[in-house]
RNA sequence: GCCGGAGUGGUGGAAUGGUAGACACGCACGACUCAAAAUCGUGUCUCGCAAGGGGUGAGGGUUCAAGUCCCUCCUCCGGCACCA
């Protein structure tokens, strides 16, 4: 028996966190890997290391990660689990412009602080692979893959308006763009034209689209994925103009081609110069156009916003299907950079070009009926029954879709999804690592060149004018061009904070190599991520631009798999305890530092995880955390009581034994401890920390009932706490005189047979509701199932001369008696 | 508007279609104590003294049996949104 020992979390936890550091026993060592080896690569979405510090919010999803880590460890895998800096992007910026002090000595700062609290929560990151995306040598890789890109003829340059932030003073892709505004300062965002650079990812849409499918990740975001590609299939139909000009439109209802009666294009359209003198109303063309692009996407795009267009005189198109003559507009509820530009309005059919054609009194035609008849209505947006379309007219919507296509068109797909705008112009984030040459236009900065760093600059001010700050450091930016060696100049632009974080899983792999993004025989061994944790918000951008620059690289041959994360798994968010978001701003922020103090890191952990379900927002709340700490504080005083099962000594007995002079746990117990061990490695793996908790709570509280616990007994109960409170049970492990770390210690195994109890209780229920319950043996049949239940108290008197007229027997758990 | 997800005690939450409320917080009472804290024990969905009845956002349905499956709603959260 070991000797009485006060838990003293303070003590115990920095102790350990000292030696795990000296003894490196989290180090993944990958000087051998074998092939068909176990693996298990575990990953955290990396953090943006904010000057803020952290609340407890953030390390949920590391202690998950970190509890799943260490049991993959026990059960004999190889494991990786990294952790790294994704530190370009404003706030850094902005911290420099406020202290004019290169960002790179606040991220340091941040990084440090940021560490630091991490690390007192006693995570197993092995930080020999520590990464971070402002290293040059970091984002000398960040700059070559971008010039494979290049090579491929997958970035261009752009001079197309773009969203542009006037707060911010950059151009913002659309993903960073919500409702209108930018996603990091939320000032409505304005179109600019500018030079940009853009990457197509559009030409990857179909395989991010069904590569989908395959993926282990949560159903909504893979719908929020699919929702932002956007796939849709429809129809390209010409219609010719008297001005020689062609109008393309895309339609999803092309069966309804016949009930056109007008055109409409985008203002921003090229059609519109294309015209040229054919429009009579050019002045007022002109005007409206004007006035158009005046207003922010916010209000264009609010919803119910009345529809403003402007037919244009002198232009008419003439209907392919039936060669009538259309008007033509401009209309500001048409979108230049989704499907042509232009559209075809059937104002019988659609719900938008009904509203435009009562507004400006246009003709409306119907040329689909209701199936079921109801019909009477002016608008009907369903499919239906072609009516007043010549030969198709009796046709239903989804037959008439292929044939009009095919005689007056071509079938088509379209996406949602844009190019992704790749340039910023900001300071902090990588150089673009281009030269322009006024000989030789663009000339990739060659590979051995690599990486272009980024200069010191006085200040960090954005210009506004569309420039980088970069523009103003000549010395650097007046280069030799590289083929010509005439006159050149750098790109001043720099990388979206997206680009860094596309790949930074392949570094984890081979952190240090100067001579390849990673080593192939690595990756081979490493890829993909087994599993991915962290936050839903970046559904729609970091894991499409990451699957996009993956699916790439496995295109020139750097990487395998064409996924990168196998699995994933989103944390709920960790609500204030006013149910707030935890922010400065409400006052409302628990620091997790003071947390360990208090009650120490692992009650913080087991705390996090019992909270409730994984992925769900949660509220905080202090005063619970008491329950896990006495839990704790159960588990470390039952050591007091662990006798020696080991060898056959005598001494305090348990309450019975199982065999003669043999401790051990009652059959029950014995039973439960057994259903406890699965329970935990099972609820590991789907990420049920919760009722792991609430199972090892169970079993401690039977144990708690046993004068004396058998030390194979404890042992492994400690074990299966090991992943949750690493510290408090190394300790215990120590205290028992265990070799080695609990930590690199073999994973309890269940004995299968030893699942289920032998005595069952049966549920008597009559019509589905339980009126009484008898014992049995398991295994008992279903007809003396049968027969006990009709001689059980309640339907003797209840029931005695009625008979059932049916009888349901689930074995081992219930008879249902229906009368 | 479209696409997802969720509604269970005072609270956080458990429940392969098969005993609803595990586990935990809180609360009440009791034990220990001079006392308090800590700890331990008992109780705690609801109506009822009890026997018994009712109960998982609302209303229908399927089933021997529904928190769980289906339909129609309501509320909240997330994503997308004049996407043709």
């Amino acid at each position: 028996m070991a000797k009485k020992q006060v838990y003293d979390h303070k003590k115990i936890e920095k102790k350990w966190q000292k030696k795990w550091e000296a003894s490196k026993i989290y180090k993944t060592d990958d000087k051998t890997l074998k092939t068909g080896q176990k693996k298990f690569f575990v990953l955290d979405m990396f953090p943006y290391p904010s000057g803020e510090g952290l609340h407890v919010g953030h390390p949920k999803g590391y202690i998950a990660t970190d509890i799943v880590s260490r049991m993959k460890r026990m059960s004999g895998f190889k494991v990786l689990h990294p952790m790294g800096w994704d530190a370009f992007g404003l706030p850094a910026e902005q911290f420099a412009i406020k202290n004019k002090t290169n960002p790179m000595i606040g991220v340091k700062k941040t990084v440090a602080r940021f560490k630091k609290q991490v690390s007192i929560i006693g995570l197993d990151y092995d930080w020999d692979r520590e990464i971070n995306t402002t290293d040059p040598k970091y984002y000398k890789w960040t700059q070559w893959a971008f010039l494979k890109i290049l090579e491929a003829g997958l970035a261009y340059e752009s001079h197309e308006p773009i969203n542009w932030c006037p707060s911010c003073k950059t151009g913002l892709a659309n993903e960073d763009v919500e409702d209108g505004k930018c996603e990091r300062c939320a000032t409505p965002v304005e179109k600019k034209p500018l030079r940009q650079w853009v990457i197509k990812i559009t030409k990857y849409a179909d395989r991010l689209l069904n590569d989908l499918e395959a993926l282990e990740w949560p159903e909504p975001i893979k719908d929020a994925q699919r929702n932002w590609i956007g796939r849709s299939e429809g129809a390209e139909v010409t219609f010719k103009t008297n001005t020689g000009v062609d109008v393309s439109v895309f339609t999803t209802r092309v069966d309804t081609l016949f009930g056109v009666t007008y055109v409409v294009v985008a203002p921003e359209s090229n059609l519109i110069a294309e015209f040229g003198d054919n429009i009579k109303n050019k002045k007022e063309v002109a005007e409206f156009i004007k006035n158009t692009s005046k207003i922010s996407d916010i209000e264009r795009t609010a919803v119910d916003k009345p529809k403003n267009g402007l037919k244009l005189d002198g232009v008419i198109a003439i209907n392919p299907a039936n060669n009538e003559e259309v008007p033509v507009f401009i209309a500001d509820y048409v979108l230049a950079n989704y499907g042509t530009g232009a559209v075809m309005a059937v104002p019988a059919h659609d719900t938008r070009d009904y509203a435009f054609a009562k507004k400006y009194d246009l003709p409306i035609r119907e040329v689909i009926k209701s199936e079921s008849e109801i019909a009477g209505a002016e608008l009907f947006v369903d499919d239906g029954v072609l009516i007043n379309s010549s030969k198709f007219s009796g046709l239903t919507s989804g037959e008439a879709r292929g044939k009009i296509a095919k005689a007056y068109g071509k079938l088509v797909t379209k996406y949602k999804l844009r190019d992704w705008v790749f340039s910023r112009q900001r300071y902090w984030g990588e150089p673009i690592p281009v030269i322009h040459c006024e000989k030789c236009g663009v000339v990739p900065v060659p590979y051995k060149d690599l990486p272009v760093v980024l200069p010191k600059v006085k200040s960090y001010e954005p210009t506004g004018t569309g420039e980088s700050p970069l523009a103003n450091i000549l010395s650097w930016v007046n280069v030799k061009c590289p083929k010509c060696k005439g006159p050149g100049k750098r790109e001043t632009n720099t990388m979206p904070q997206w680009a860094g974080s596309s790949w930074y899983y392949l570094r984890y792999m081979d952190p240090k190599n100067d001579k390849a993004l990673v080593d192939p025989k690595k990756e081979a061994f490493w890829s993909p991520v087994d599993f991915y944790v962290g936050g839903a918000e970046h559904a729609a951008r970091h894991l499409i631009y990451a699957r996009f620059w993956h699916k790439f690289l496995q295109d020139i041959g750097v990487v395998k798999y064409g996924e990168p994360f196998k699995k994933l798994q989103n944390v709920g968010l960790i609500m204030g305890e006013d149910g707030r978001k935890m922010s400065k701003r409400y006052g409302n922020v628990v620091n997790p530092d003071t947390i360990v103090e208090t009650y120490g890191a692992d009650t913080l952990r087991l705390y996090e995880m019992f909270m409730g379900p994984f992925d769900q927002e949660i509220t905080w709340k202090t005063d619970n955390i008491i329950g896990v700490r006495r839990f704790l504080e159960k588990v470390w005083r039952m050591h007091e009581r662990v006798v020696d099962d080991t060898k056959k000594t005598a001494g305090k007995k348990s309450v019975s034994k199982d065999g003669e002079g043999v401790f051990g746990l009652d059959n029950a117990t014995d039973i439960l401890f057994n259903q406890t061990i699965k329970k935990v490695t099972d609820d590991i793996g789907t990420l049920g920390f919760n009722t792991a908790i609430s199972q090892m709570m169970i079993l401690v509280n039977q144990l708690e009932k046993v004068e004396a616990v058998p030390k194979s007994v404890y042992l492994t109960l400690i074990k299966l706490l090991a992943p949750f409170a690493p510290h408090a049970t190394e300790e215990l492990w120590m205290l028992f005189g265990q070799k080695g770390s609990i930590h690199t210690s073999l994973w309890p195994e269940y004995d299968s047979k030893k699942l289920v109890l032998n005595t069952i209780t049966v549920m008597v229920q009559v019509n589905g509701k339980v009126r009484d319950q008898f014992n049995a043996e398991l295994g008992i049949s279903k007809e003396e199932m049968e027969k006990l239940a009709l001689e059980s108290k309640y339907i003797k008197e209840n029931f005695a001369d009625k008979k059932p007229s049916r009888i349901i027997v689930v074995p081992n758990k219930i008879v249902n008696l229906v009368y």
